[in-house]
RNA sequence: GGCGGCAUAGCCAAGUGGUAAGGCAAUGGUCUGCAAAACCAUUAUUCAUCGGUUCGAAUCCGAUUGCCGCCUCCA
């Protein structure tokens, strides 16, 4: 069994073979850091950790580079535009770099609380400025580009490949752009690999065509093929960059390497909210900290990953707590299995069952995420697995080896790779309210006892309204958070 | 105008030629003092519409309608 992924350079599903067996190269395109991550971050991030770490677990040694764009950029890619970071900066009158500070660290923080694990290591534009400058350089060099008063321009005709990833034919497309648009450019599409800064400019570079910074694609073709080679495995990022920014990508380094660039493009769809674009400008954006205020980073995960990657996610506040209500069932069966385990049950009948459940929905799982990440499909198996394991723990005949079992198949895969399912017990670490929990508990079965059924209910209800659920079982009563 | 994608039950959502996964919501039942949780059962003769290919199509082809994205920064 091997994985199979679209590949959106080609158009079609294909069986994945890395370059070098057994290992795995990906670069996948971070934030530009000068404003709050959102949904959309997170539903690309969280696709490429899933896909991470799925392929980890099928053996492979992966090294998953992802940039963080801390060198501004234009808000426009003809010559007219601020840069954005330096933009963000004036509005909050502080320099370039606290807002890249600022933004950076507010990402990291959002990703882990999310449960996205750190990439192998993060690069930074800014960190890479004179590998930029010789790729630009080597670039004017082998005529595939050419400056022009201190802004130096890739001359995409020096490239007959331009357009094979988007399916943008260039003859087309020249008549679609404007005269007046070309400005100083030989040809309108041609693209900027170093602009000059302009007097003000604050983040700005020394090079051979005088102060200025690189432009904006040039960064991720340099630090792709630094730490992952001329040709490497994966290359992941949103369908939105998939023009003009991976097609400049592919020319750029293309032309400097005379190599396949990346072998697997791998692009994620987009995030509506309510059927809508999601945006700044339409105000309706979701930041990941407002949506991890309201809803758990388990219930944010399964919502991106009930809907495939490839199709878009649409948000709605009745669809996340859908999910978010869906999850009690897998939390619910952790907590019953660790029950099970704890009372420490000897030898039952149902384990051959358990361990025959765990192998069918384990390959299910696998062959799902193996067919180009069906997400989805994977958490209906967990699912429907979850009926089952239900079922076994109903028939009193598990022992808690076959808890243990069942426990570690969902926390592997609910937790660990999915990260729909929040380890148990972690909760309540600021004070232990298990005493006072027992005490009203046993005051409940008194009044019970004694029939006093309106106080027993009274107790249950007011607990019900500070958040703790009171369940009465055959094993006697328990409590959980709600 | 150019490029690409999507239309499946009240809602979310799989399905990649062999006779419609899963979840939410709802209803009935078992259990319970009543609940909750759990389990059982029911809920799309049908996959936007119209044609075509095929023994057979939600799945392939064509047309139509609607929605979305990209083409300017965006995950």
């Amino acid at each position: 069994m091997a994985l199979t992924i679209y590949n959106s350079l080609t158009r079609q599903k294909e069986e994945f073979v890395p370059v070098e067996p057994g290992q795995v190269g990906i670069y996948v395109c971070g934030p530009t850091v000068y404003g709050p991550p959102h949904l959309g971050h997170a539903k690309s991030y969280i696709t490429f950790d899933v896909l991470v770490k799925h392929l980890r677990n099928s053996g492979l040694k992966v090294r998953y580079v992802q940039n963080i764009t801390d060198v501004g950029h234009l808000t426009d890619d003809a010559d007219a535009g601020e840069d954005k970071i330096q933009r963000q900066a004036r509005i909050d009158q502080v320099h370039p770099w606290e807002v890249v500070d600022k933004w950076t660290r507010q990402y990291m923080n959002d990703m882990e609380k999310l449960h996205v694990a750190h990439p192998s290591f993060y690069v930074r534009a800014s960190q890479h400025i004179g590998e930029q400058i010789e790729a630009v350089q080597a670039l004017i060099a082998n005529g595939s580009a050419y400056e022009v008063n201190g802004n130096v321009y890739f001359s995409v005709e020096a490239f007959p490949e331009y357009g094979k990833l988007s399916g943008r034919r260039l003859e087309e497309q020249k008549e679609a752009v404007r005269v007046e648009s070309r400005g100083e450019k030989k040809n309108p599409r041609d693209f900027a690999l170093w602009k000059k800064a302009e007097p003000g400019h604050i983040l700005k570079w020394n090079s051979p065509w005088g102060e200025g910074y690189p432009g904006w694609h040039i960064e991720c073709s340099v630090m792709a093929t630094k730490y992952l080679g001329k040709t490497f495995d994966i290359h992941g990022g949103g369908l939105e960059n998939k023009f003009p920014h991976h097609e400049c990508e592919i020319a750029q380094s293309e032309s400097l390497n005379h190599a396949p660039f990346c072998r697997y493009w791998v692009h994620n769809n987009m995030v509506t909210v309510d059927g809508i674009k999601m945006g700044k400008s339409l105000g309706n954006f979701k930041t990941c900290e407002d949506l991890l205020s309201r809803h758990s980073a388990e219930a944010i995960r399964a919502f991106i990953l009930s809907t495939h990657y490839r199709s878009p996610s649409n948000y709605t506040e009745e669809a996340i707590s859908a999910t978010a209500t869906g999850l009690t069932r897998l939390s619910q069966l952790q907590s019953a299995l660790q029950e099970l385990i704890e009372k420490q049950a000897g030898a039952g009948s149902a384990d051959a069952d358990a361990e025959k459940l765990c192998v069918e929905v384990e390959k299910k799982i696998v062959a799902c995420l193996d067919d180009d990440l069906d997400t989805p499909g994977a958490i209906a198996a967990l699912y429907s697995m979850v009926t089952d394991a239900n079922k076994l723990l109903a028939s009193s005949s598990l022992s808690s080896a076959g808890g243990q079992r069942l426990l570690s198949l969902i926390q592997k895969w609910g937790g660990e790779i999915l990260g729909i399912l929040a380890p148990a017990g972690k909760a309540s670490a600021e004070l232990d309210i298990a005493p006072v929990m027992d005490m009203l508990i046993n005051l409940r079965k008194e009044m019970k006892a004694a029939k006093k059924f309106d106080v027993a209910d009274s107790i249950r209800d007011r607990l019900k309204e500070s958040g703790i659920l009171i369940e009465d079982t055959k094993e006697g009563t328990r409590w959980r958070k709600a």
